[in-house]
DNA sequence: TGACAATATATTGTCGACAACGTATAAACC
DNA sequence: GGTTTATACGTTGTCGACAATATATTGTCA
């Protein structure tokens, strides 16, 4: 049997290749919450049809990193005080869910994997690099949530990260911060080793309860000081809004 | 101040009322699983563009309803044994978290509405009216949920719902069932009267956990009777399905 | 000048047509 | 006859244009 499409290489859509691009470009903050996504200037920018545009929006709508109103158009997703302890809230009894998981599952060549990230998190935080250990933070998580067998769990729990990756950017600002977040790794790592999968579950989920008292009080503050009036103050586009 | 837009309904666009009616076909199994949604025979039947329908089909494809491979379009999604279960895994957790969250707001008006429901439900099994029965479920369950006051869980739990609903169809096939379903009802209602959330919490998620290995056991013997082989065979499909 | 109506502008919503891709069928070659 | 190459077909992917909607601007009248 003769494999005739050589290439292999799945040729990602135009939409999927946008999708990519301005996912990361809201994670990092290039697009302001309530910041408008038009389409036309998107199309112009990546030199494709407003279709792919539209097509592009609506999955990173269907994700949580944009909200469509009807006429308006996509807006990023504003994440208030509220937002953040509902997703911070399902994300401490899911990820908590997916490690205990993987722990039971005890898949191969995984413990290799997280213990050799978890060297290199403690040097980048000894340079100190912080962009270096927060993407080394990611890689450890979703590599620990996907060796939990749960394709849907694990999905579903690395979109929640990302969605709150904007905040935690800043999370990671200061080394004490950084200390911790460190011992919170080779606890999971030990619990792997030694199938702790309960022990793990608890610990997890404590710590994620934490980081979102913590987060929470960090965005009242903010917007203590910066009190933001919304974009749309029309009847209607309020009216949609609830 | 006077509101020009004396409509104040929000027309819906094409591609939502599509939605609608596509996701209530697939969940009452019009459609089979495996089944090719075609973009050009949707398109004909709606009486709507091309465009309105891809967008309808990405939408459920979003919400796990569809798969999408590229190229050759969208099919309904197959659950197999494996996939029950890790959704009932999932709803296990997140459902008995919403219930025990409904429990701890107490929202006035919300034991009312339950346990009308639940009189209701009484009398569609005395008939019995599998049918209503079935309905008054859902709508109880959603009610449930929505009254934790955290919006992305009960949208979550609830789509959930939705999509093993065509699998839970058979559950209530038998009056022994509908009774155990009866009690199941009474006993939440018990505690959200006496704001027992954590027993509520405890008591759906062992419940769920039951239904999942009802239904897995099912599913099994019956994939035993017909071994249906896989709509698509050719090597790149197989390889993004993977 | 102030309220209301009419118009202009910007943006999303919808459409039909063509291009690209993958498969099945038919033709050509040994 | 069996294998390879070429062709035709069906389906999804992409595009540009037009329609519908909401807002902003201008014009009109008291």
């Amino acid at each position: 049997m003769k494999i005739h499409n050589e290439t292999m290489v799945i040729r990602k859509s135009l939409a999927t290749q946008v999708v990519d691009i301005l996912e990361r470009e809201i994670v990092e903050g290039v697009y302001q919450p309530d910041g408008h996504l038009r389409e036309a200037e998107l199309a112009k920018r990546f030199k494709v049809s407003r279709a792919s545009i539209r097509e592009a929006l609506q999955t990173l709508a269907s994700r949580g990193f944009l909200i469509n109103i009807p006429h308006h158009g996509m807006f990023v997703a504003p994440i208030g005080a509220e937002e953040v302890e509902e997703i911070f809230f399902i994300r401490a009894h899911l990820e908590s869910l997916a490690i205990a998981e993987a722990i039971r599952q005890q898949e191969p060549g995984v413990i290799e994997k997280l213990e050799k990230l978890r060297l290199e998190m403690e040097e980048a935080a000894k340079d100190p690099d912080r962009e270096r250990y927060y993407n080394l933070n990611m890689e450890f998580h979703e590599i620990f949530h996907n060796a939990s067998g749960k394709k849907m769990l694990a999905e579903m729990v690395n979109n929640f990260s990302k969605q709150t990756q904007r905040y935690r950017r800043e999370y990671f600002s200061t080394e004490a911060q950084m200390a911790r977040s460190l011992e919170s790794h080779a606890k999971l790592v030990k619990f792997f080793k030694s199938g702790q999968a309960d022990e793990a579950y608890r610990y997890r989920k404590q710590r994620l309860l934490e980081n979102s008292r913590h987060l929470q009080s960090k965005i009242k503050k903010e917007s203590k000081d910066q009190s933001n009036s919304p974009p749309y103050t029309t009847r209607e586009i309020q009216g949609a809004l609830v």
